[in-house]
This record gives structure tokens, sequence and C-alpha cells, in this order.
DNA sequence: CTGTTAGCGCGTTCAA
DNA sequence: TTGAACGCGCTAACAG
């Protein structure tokens, strides 16, 4: 059987009161305090986070849905969150939403019938609706790598515009012209896109409609499948370099060059996003835009601990990162050409 | 604010039995019924999880603790378990060890303050006793993926050794004879090895000791590595074929062949683990032993759930799943040469 | 600084 | 079947 307060309380002569003011780190006579901590460890006594947190009406519970946790980005941020929620004496209840708008509603019903203290989410849906009845539950939420269009929210999000365009001018600037881009259709991957084309605009160049490819959802097949069309092109139209707007994606792409005998950087040059393994490991290093993903968990985590402790009301906060470019070899300068 | 029973009560002028016996599923009046129904839509109302576990001591919250989130097979792993987690109306509070055999212990005592009802674990130390103090609370406890062993423990596990050696097998049976393996020290790329091993001497065959590269974990470097010194032995020294032990080695050895120009199946073999994203995607397509991932999750969920139930004494259940072996083009067949 | 008292929201006796 | 009372383990208010 578990020992409860009562057991201290019998162990020591003390009053309940006395016991828990000590556990909440109030003060109390050292010898008391000598006391009741033998008798903890004697008894081996760990509060009753239930009992605990009938009265206090907090669980030290958060949740944190991620739009999807077998890709190795959100996998990572995941790792930094939990990390940071447990040094902060915070559990975490994980909920994957599988790049599916119901799972998502789903998981947030669930993490507010779990009565978690506060959410952290990267979405899947661009209508916050779905965060409704965590918000009439009065349960503070954070967005992070997304955020949310014109909704009222915390977040912590990357530049992802500006982060694609330095990438792109990063191109330009060495001589190519013909940029292609692979890109997805949510979020950060639309994001990114715009980027690509400010770029373009800026610097005078057209985008022919075959350099863009895209599908639905960042994926290693839409890596894959984008560059295999763009090789197909007639030599004279292939492009000098792609710019790709994630990872996986940045694996597919690799995958398809490879397989197809094309070299990178002499025949083609890349540009994509995140410092993850394939990037460092591959040869050429990939040139690519770093984000800072530790310092997005940790200012997400950050503005939610705050929020939890401010009951009053605290302006919304909405941090924005940038991401660095880490030169690699994947690019080419073309006007050493000459 | 929230509403509770007793809303109910006043809502339907019920007792606060009759509500809470209906909620729990009892038999109530048919009239009653009907009020009831009404009064929890009404008032939006929903069960105190907190109160009720603080009688029936239960959370309705199991803990998962995996060796390494940021995997891609731990990642698939997670989202399997929690989906079934959450459709048998359990939360999971995931812990990532990060291989790290401190933060493991750290997680389980996390977990046991929590009062989880039961705990799934993916261990990183291959001695029990960081599980003692979930034990001494009497929760639950089941392995999946990796068995502890000698322990006296659940456990849903693939006969590695075995799968190891079917794969191994399937080259030699097409004659390869020079076959190289790149595997990890720890649980499952240490019976990887073995079934390696078994495969070679069983077909009288002998192990150069270069044709064995390892280190302590499985990783993208480990097999990008592993490849590269293995390319670097004179050519009549090469190995025809590689096995490795893991996906995220396969992805570093499918990096450096192509890097070295090298052709697979042409000019060298591969046999890998797990139908993830690149084996699916890379032509050649990789030959692999595939892991029932569902099944394991579905397998571990099922004998947690078995003995969160049964309060009384339920035999130790050790399930062991095997691999199948899915063809793709990676491995040449050597015979038909002459 | 310490002790007493009163609930938090719910499930479970019993009695009716 | 139903209703009243009790208590799960703990914290918060107050009085000492």
């Amino acid at each position: 059987m578990e020992s409860t307060i009562k057991d201290i309380k019998r162990e020591t002569g003390l009053a309940l009161s006395t016991i828990s003011k000590y556990l909440n780190g109030g003060n109390v006579r050292p010898e008391n305090r000598k006391k009741i901590e033998e008798a903890v460890k004697k008894l081996d006594y760990h509060p009753n986070e239930m009992a605990r947190g009938l009265i206090t009406r907090k669980t030290r519970t958060i949740g944190f849905v991620i739009y999807d946790i077998s890709g190795t980005f959100g996998g990572l941020l995941t790792h930094f969150v939990g990390d940071l929620m447990r040094q902060s004496g915070y559990g975490m209840i994980i909920c994957d939403s599988n790049n599916d708008k119901d799972i998502e509603a789903q998981n947030i019903k669930f993490l507010v019938e779990k009565k978690v203290d506060g959410i952290l989410v990267i979405p899947v849906s661009s209508d916050e609706d779905f965060l409704d009845c965590a918000r009439r539950a009065d349960i503070p939420i954070v967005t992070l790598d997304r955020s949310i269009p014109g909704a009222h929210l915390d977040c912590v999000t990357i530049d992802n515009a500006a982060a694609a365009q330095t990438a792109v001018e990063y191109l330009i600037e060495r001589g190519h012209e013909k940029i292609a881009a692979i890109y997805s259709e949510e979020y950060t991957g639309k994001q990114r896109r715009d980027g690509y084309r400010n770029a373009m605009k800026k610097a005078g160049l057209g985008i022919s409609g075959s350099y863009e490819y895209h599908e639905k959802i960042h994926s290693v097949s839409l890596g894959y499948t984008g560059t295999k069309k763009l090789l197909a092109l007639p030599k004279k139209e292939r492009p000098t370099a792609i710019f790709m707007s994630n990872y996986e994606v940045a694996l597919g792409v690799v995958m398809a060059i490879n397989e197809q005998g094309i070299s990178c950087p002499g025949d083609i040059s890349l540009i994509s996003f995140d410092a993850l393994t394939l990037n460092l490991v591959m040869k050429p290093m990939m040139t690519v835009m770093v984000q800072p993903m530790e310092e997005i968990a940790s200012e997400a985590v950050r503005i939610l601990m705050a929020r939890l402790q401010s009951d009053g009301q605290m302006a919304i906060q909405r941090v924005l990162l940038s991401a660095e470019l880490r030169e690699g070899d994947s690019v080419r300068d073309l006007r050493s050409r000459r």
C-alpha cells in the first residue's frame, strides 16, 4: 500500500498542514523539517497528484499535439519539448494528429477531458475552430512551428518566407537563374514557396510553370517524384538548381538524383532546410537553412509556463525567430565558370 | 466554471448515486436515464478524472518510455501505440530516454509519481533495476521491441536473430559469399549480428574481421562510416553484399554508395530492415525484413490492458513475432552470372 | 510557525 | 432501484 500524508503525520506527530506546507516549499522549523524528511524517506512517500489536483485544479501535465510524429523534424522537436517539460516538473501527453484535421480535433478534446494545464500544438488545420473546446475550458494554448493565420494565439515560428528567400537569393547570387522549387501546400511549405517566388521576382527572373512542383504534404516521395519530373525536362530547360522546402523532401530529391547518376553540385545545385542527419552525412554536404529547433521549443515552453503562472491577462506573444544559412558544398558557383 | 455531478443533481432532482451509477454503466430507470442524458448535454458535463481517480485509484493514463523518439522506427511505433491507447480511452505520457540509461531511470520515477496505471517501455538499459520503483508501486510493465534478458516481465519482440539469419541466407542462396554486416551493439543490433553469424557459419562461410563494422548505437552515420570502410578494402576483398541491422543504418549505407558511384545491385547487394520511406522510394527498391510494427504495438497494448484488468495473477506473457522478407531489387543473383 | 477544520468531485457503502 | 452519508488524499483558510 502506498503511504499517505497521514502516515507521515503518525510518524512525526506533526499536523497535516505543517507537512503539507513543507511539501509545497513553505517554511518549517528545522527540527520538524528533519523529521519530515526522514519520514518521507522511510515510508517512501510520494504526494498523490490526483488528490492535489482535485484542490489546486492543476494536473501539472501539458498536452502536445503534433501534426505528425513520424517525421524527423517533428520527432526531434517533440524530443526537445519533452525534455524541457520534464525539467520543469511537467508531464506531457503527446498526441499525434497524423496530418488529419479530424484526429487533431479529437486530440484537443481528449486533452481537455484529461484536464491538462496547457496545450502546445503544431497544427494541421489552418482554422482555429478546433481549439474552441480548449478555450472554453480556459486552457492556455501555444502554437509552434506553425501559426494559425488570424488567430489570437501565442505562437513561436520562424520567418519561413524570409528564410526561403535567403536561400534562393543565395542561389541567384551564385549565378543561378533556372531555379526550381519543390514544396508542399501546407503551412511552412506554402510560406517557403512565397519566399522562393519573392526572390525570383526581385531578381527579375521568371518562373516557368514546370519549375514548381508541389503536393499536399511534405514527404520523401514528394521530393522524389518532383525531381524526376524536373529531370525529365528537355536538357536546355532543366533547372540548374532546386530549392526544396523541407528535410523529407530533400531526402527524396537526393535519392532521385543519385538514381539518375546526376551529380551535385556538378550538374545540379541543391539547397534545403534543416541540419538533420542526412544533410550532414551526405557528400556533398547539403547547404541548408537551419531552423533553431531548440530555441523554438524553449520559447514555446517559456511562453506556456508564463501563461500558466499569470492568471491575469498577459498580452499575446508572437515570437518570430529566423533561420540561418549554413553553407555546404551542394551549390555550384556558376559565375566562376567564365 | 466546469459543471459537476451536483449540477446534474440540481437539474434532474435525482440523487448523486443514481447519476453516478448511470455514468458508470449501471442500470437506471429509463425516464431517469433520459433526464440525466439531457442534463449532461445541456451542462456540457464531463466527469472529473481526478476525483474519480482518487477513489478508484486509476488514472486511465499509461506511460510510454521510448529509447529514442527522434528515430524513424521509434517515431512510428509511438504513433501506433498512441493511436491504440487513445482508442482504448487511455491517455499516454510519452517519455524519451534519448538513449541514456540515467534519463530512462528518471522517466520511470516520473511516471510512478504521476501514478500511471501501466508502463510500456522500449528499454535502453539491459538491466531491469531501473524498473524497481514501478514494481514496488505495483504498476504493470510491458516491454516491446526489446526484452530485458532474464527479466520476469511481459514482452513483445520479434525474433531478431532469426530474421537476420533469413536475410543473410537469402543472400547466400543467391550466390553471395563475401557478405559484410553493419550493426549496433545494443539490443536488436546485437541479436541481428548473431543471426548474421549463424547464417554464415551454417553455410560454412568465414567472416573476415574487416567484414563486421559496428558502433554503439544505430545511426545514419554508422551506416555511412561502415560502408566507407568496406569500400576502402582492396577490390578483391570487397564484399558483394552488405547486411545492415536497421533502417537508419541503411540510410547511411545508401548515401555512401551513391556518393562513390557504386551501383546497387550491380556492384553491391543490400539487404536491410523495415519497409520505411526510403526503402520504398529508392530505386532499386530495398529488399528488407519487414517487422510487423502495428502488431508489435497492438500486442503490447493488448497485454498491458489484460494485465490492467486482471488484478490477480496472470502468467508472464512473452510474445515472439517474426519479420517477413519483402523482396525488392537490391540483391543481385550471382548464380545467373555464369 | 503550527494545528484545526472544511471541503475539492466523485464512488461506494448501506439503508430504505 | 434509489438516497443519505462517508471518505479517497490533499490543500486552504483560519485560529492559535
